[in-house]
RNA sequence: GCUAAGGUGGUGUAGCCUGGUAGCACGGGGGGUUGUGGUCCCCUUAGCCUGGGUUCAAAUCCCAGCCUUGGCCCCA
């Protein structure tokens, strides 16, 4: 165990953790391909110059680099888009997705690996609004699939923030202060104003900065309103999301919140945050980034959204059902049996079902054991004795109670079982 | 990169202070007479994070490293 462990920040997932995964994975899939977004996979290994354009030194320093070359792991799934479609030439909008992993070389600490996983959706070629609705509307839906019920989406504008920075007039500060707002939510808002006087800001400034800033008390006309003093544009473009998604998606859970700031990154327009109910926090977040293509050449307008996969699992983790890997566990009494228990076997996958057969010889009691084990619902009882007649004992392993049936009726049990277990 | 607390079979733990036989539970495999599991009984499997030091003797004491979980820094 300990001489060969996972590397540091890195995990195996393995039993009902994955099986839960790879379900939760594939709803999110199915929602993006609804919504019309198709799948680009770039690869996972980048050229570093290709990585660090994007954000320079900043993640210099988290990069896994491959030794002997000017290679490393990507960071995120943006680098890759944005080099695909600044060297290729499609019709726009360019909507996409992408759930696969990303690593960063840091310390790992709550909800933080080095090694994750990111479902993302990116629309490359619009600037208009829609694309910001659409993205937002689409992921509450991919929330309600997973079983969140509850949200409230966040939003803001980098435009409005530059704005109140530079009504500042603080020179090389923009960063310490847009950090500082960032930690908001941790270190409260004495903390934040500790944090920016200092950058040398003057006390009436702070005051003021937080007044216009602070979250939670102020409905979303005001807050605008306030906002249009330092960005005419970036409020537009709030107003126009919030009337685009009452409007025409009718969700009203949105509120304007102008301490939002979601990094320094590369964000240009606006920025969003979706937070589950009941104080989970941020399950998504995304935004704006109209420069990031040009930095490989070819500008573009492009706004993505990424939901927090690994949040979610936390979340969603032991409060489904028993997990059983397959519908079915074929059992046989005798190696006699096994050829008809694998002949079975195929025609139960044919249809559509999964199962497994005894690769161990045992016998029935240990097979059982084993299905148990398992939680495999069902058991296909195969010996001599069956082969014979061609009717086989279909056991319910929860109830105990068997009946000996064909191979139609078998299905048919097996697809009633299914639909009992999907409707609930 | 910094910092705190930890690291004993696959999992959860006892033992550590006060060095001297690593114990328990769950799990895995098999069995309890011929073709039926979930509760019982028996057998079996498997471990002291790594390296150094102190000592007759180290899971236990000391040092370093590694890893885990948090916190800081930073943040797609």
């Amino acid at each position: 165990m300990a001489n060969f462990e996972t590397p540091k920040g890195m995990k195996d997932f393995g039993g009902e953790d994955a099986i839960y995964r790879e379900r939760m994975l594939e709803s999110i899939k199915q929602v993006y391909k609804k919504w019309g977004y198709e799948p680009l996979s770039t690869p996972a290994i980048e050229n570093v110059k290709t990585l660090c354009a994007k954000s320079g030194d900043e993640i210099a320093g988290q990069l896994f680099r491959i030794e002997k070359s000017e290679l490393a792991l990507r960071f995120d799934q943006t680098v890759g888009l944005a080099r695909y479609v600044a060297g290729a030439n499609m019709a726009k909008p360019y909507k996409r997705y992408i759930i696969a992993n990303a690593w960063r070389r840091e310390e790992p600490q709550k909800g933080r690996m080095r090694e994750f996983l990111q479902a993302d959706a990116d629309i490359v070629g619009s600037a208009d609004m829609r694309c910001e609705a659409e993205l937002l509307a689409m992921s509450c839906e991919a929330l309600q699939t997973l079983g969140f019920g509850e949200f409230e989406i966040l939003l803001n504008n980098r435009k409005i923030l530059n704005g109140i920075i530079k009504s500042l007039k603080i020179e090389n500060a923009e960063n310490a202060i847009l950090r500082a707002l960032d930690k908001l939510g941790k270190i409260g808002i004495e903390g934040v104003k500790k944090e920016i006087e200092a950058c040398k800001v003057k006390r009436a400034d702070i005051e003021q900065l937080l007044q216009v800033l602070m979250p939670g008390k102020k409905e979303n006309e005001k807050a605008l309103e306030l906002a249009k003093k330092y960005s005419q544009e970036g409020a537009g473009e709030l107003e126009n999301i919030l009337c685009i998604l009452k409007y025409a998606y009718g969700i009203e859970n949105v509120k304007v919140d102008l301490s939002l700031v979601r990094g320094l990154g590369y964000y240009t327009g606006p920025i969003f945050e979706i937070s589950a109910g009941g104080g989970i926090g941020s399950v998504a977040g995304g935004g704006r980034y109209d420069e990031l293509a040009g930095v490989y050449g070819k500008k573009e307008p492009a706004v993505g959204i990424s939901l927090g996969v690994e949040r979610l699992f936390a979340l969603k983790k032991g409060k489904g059902e028993k997990i059983s890997p397959c519908d079915v566990m074929i059992i046989t009494f005798d190696d006699k049996s096994y050829g008809g228990a694998v002949r079975a076997a195929k025609r139960i996958r044919e249809a559509g079902f999964s199962c497994r057969t005894d690769l161990m010889g045992r016998k029935v009691k240990n097979q059982l054991e084993y299905a148990n084990a398992c939680k495999i619902p069902f058991a296909l009882i195969i010996g001599e004795k069956e082969m014979k007649s061609g009717k086989f004992a279909l056991k319910d392993l929860k109830s105990g109670k068997q009946k000996e049936i064909g191979i139609e009726e078998v299905l048919e049990n097996l697809e009633e079982a299914r639909e009992i277990r999907e409707g609930l």
